[in-house]
DNA sequence: GAAAATTTAGACAGATCTGTCTGATATGCT
DNA sequence: AGCATATCAGACAGATCTGTCTAAATTTTC
């Protein structure tokens, strides 16, 4: 019967994606990622070049499932404004998620050295979400779309922080609220 | 004549804030600390029980100016509004200072174990800013005062998010704006 | 079924980090 | 002067962490 054996691959992303979300990348060690897998030390080196790659691979599955979360939420609308709104539903969703501890991304790059794989991740996520936002509302024919973005983008981030500091669970909803009122009262071309 | 010798204590704190909060509290070691303070390693454990105390002096000293810095722009104000905006002007001086790198209690705690001193003085930090805004609103007459500082904080937040994340200039210009509007429109009693 | 790819268990090297200890020396107070 | 306090320089112990290596077993692929 066997239960659909697992590789070693997918179950050191897991083990990984759990222990550095939750405890960081630093503090937790390949020895805990191994453990936690139930795999040999040397399978971790088999898959992955070192510790940089693993969290490099962590980093980009966050990553890579953020943006599916977001257009998840996304699917089916038209109106650009309502796509960024759709946003911040999708962050509504991840905060409730059991064990949230703010922006994986932004926690490993605050004890990261620059120039490190924790750093590039940071900016390759940012950089999507901000260009995202911004066509988005060039999309939705605000005069000054970099404004308004700016504008959402603080209220995101203010979001994921009260989410994540205060384990304030209206802080979504506040951050939509404030987020419509910025889109209801801004400037069209 | 000897140049008003200046005690390793306050040389190894001077160097602790600089390096744990350009670099890190977990990347740092204590050999850097040392190094950069010119003091004997003797010295530390002379003065602090080991590095967990130094982390945590260091914060204490972060949170203690912050408190300084916020009291300086609100001195003189009576208006609780005006308060609460300077708040946010304390932090346009902050986030311009060079080397400006986010919070440094959300920064040590992103790695931080659970009840280490880290999360301990995030804590600390938090509740403190929270209660300030909290009864500054309630002194101006709000209605709903925990809702109009949940916003105010979500602000700062954000903006403080921005300044550091992507190296925002403006950000702190549109989070006091943003305020400026949730102060004018929230119902008042 | 044979060859190639993957996984295992664990010992080991090498680096790094916190903290201790020693013994000499500086400084400050009275 | 004398005594407690503070500092220095550096060796050392002990823990931890990343990464390597070996040799065998298992799984996949063709």
């Amino acid at each position: 019967m066997s239960p659909a054996k697992v590789p070693a691959r997918q179950r050191l992303l897991e083990a990984a994606d759990r222990l550095f979300y939750s405890e960081g990348v630093h503090t937790v060690g390949i020895d805990r990622v191994i453990e936690e897998a139930g795999v040999a030390k040397g399978s971790l080196f088999y898959n992955f070049s070192g510790k940089d790659d693993l969290i490099a691979a962590y980093l980009a599955g966050r990553d890579h499932r953020r943006r599916d979360r977001i257009a998840k939420f996304q699917h089916g609308l038209d109106d650009p404004v309502h796509k960024l709104l759709a946003i911040f539903e999708a962050l509504g969703e991840a905060v409730a998620e059991p064990g949230y501890k703010g922006c994986p991304f932004a926690n490993a790059n605050a004890e990261a050295r620059p120039g490190s794989v924790e750093s590039a991740a940071l900016r390759t996520f940012r950089d999507w979400m901000a260009n995202a936002m911004l066509s988005l509302c060039e999309d939705a024919g605000y005069a000054h779309p970099g404004d308004v973005s700016a504008r959402l983008c603080l209220l995101y981030d203010g979001a994921v922080a009260g989410s994540n500091l205060d384990a304030q669970p209206q802080a979504v909803g506040i951050a939509k609220e404030l987020a419509t009122m910025v889109l209801e009262t801004a400037p069209r071309r």
